[in-house]
DNA sequence: TTATCTATTGAGCATTTGTTCAATTGTTAA
DNA sequence: TTAACAATTGAACAAATGCTCAATAGATAA
């Protein structure tokens, strides 16, 4: 920050001008941020084929209902996944079939990569 | 964890069986963590256009030569980008174009939406 | 050699994150 | 109504994160 202008040749003038504004960058950020922990990631992948409540959610990834709930609080403010009450129930589901293939797409790349 | 088992109709036991393994899914998370930080976001995406210095993206960045180097040591780990000596200064530059993919998918999804 | 520019590194520190636990709210059925 | 199941919430706390600052290393030129 604080520190003397860089003598570098300057492809940095062209890089500067192009470079998406700031909320842009935040925002993309805290796109992928929501898909940075494997819970959420775990929740994701498994809402992406059916809609399940919380307590069958905990069931699959083996956790409490509640670091669920809390997970889904999160998901569910950026708008990635949506619910509904059916009974005793909160049926949750994929909000955004963009974000589902964005994150498919990440999900083939790991699972690949990993063989 | 230590609760009573969810009695709602078992579709879980179907998301069960399919869902990544743990590595799977912990790998995908690694690969989205690395693009949860604005600061990370804004080097991939001048790299992705241009092969950039230290310094230059600490000047494109408006940050530390420290700050953008502690970062790029992350992404350089994880093999997100690749870097190469020239005189005084290191080029850095994206190393895996699937990545680049999906990088720019999800950007220009944050920058869509913004609008 | 010394001086200068560039990059990396580690310690320190404030902030954020993700979980557990306990309390509370919603819904349904006895 | 009361009891049981499901979900949410907030406090607390350990772990991880991302920066600054200062020291160090690498490369080049005087």
């Amino acid at each position: 920050m604080n520190e003397a202008l860089c003598t570098c040749a300057h492809a940095a003038d062209h890089a500067k001008d192009i470079l998406p504004n700031k909320y842009t960058l935040e925002a993309a950020a805290e796109l992928f941020k929501l898909c940075s922990d494997p819970t959420r990631v775990g929740i994701l992948c498994a809402l992406s084929r059916h809609r399940l409540c919380v307590c069958e959610l905990a069931e699959v990834l083996e956790m409490s209902s509640s670091a669920i709930s809390h997970q889904l609080r999160s998901l569910k403010q950026t708008g990635l996944v949506r619910s509904r009450r059916a009974g005793k129930s909160v049926v949750y589901s994929i909000a955004d079939p963009h974000i589902e293939e964005i994150f498919n797409l990440a999900l083939a790349y790991s699972q690949e990569k990993q063989a």
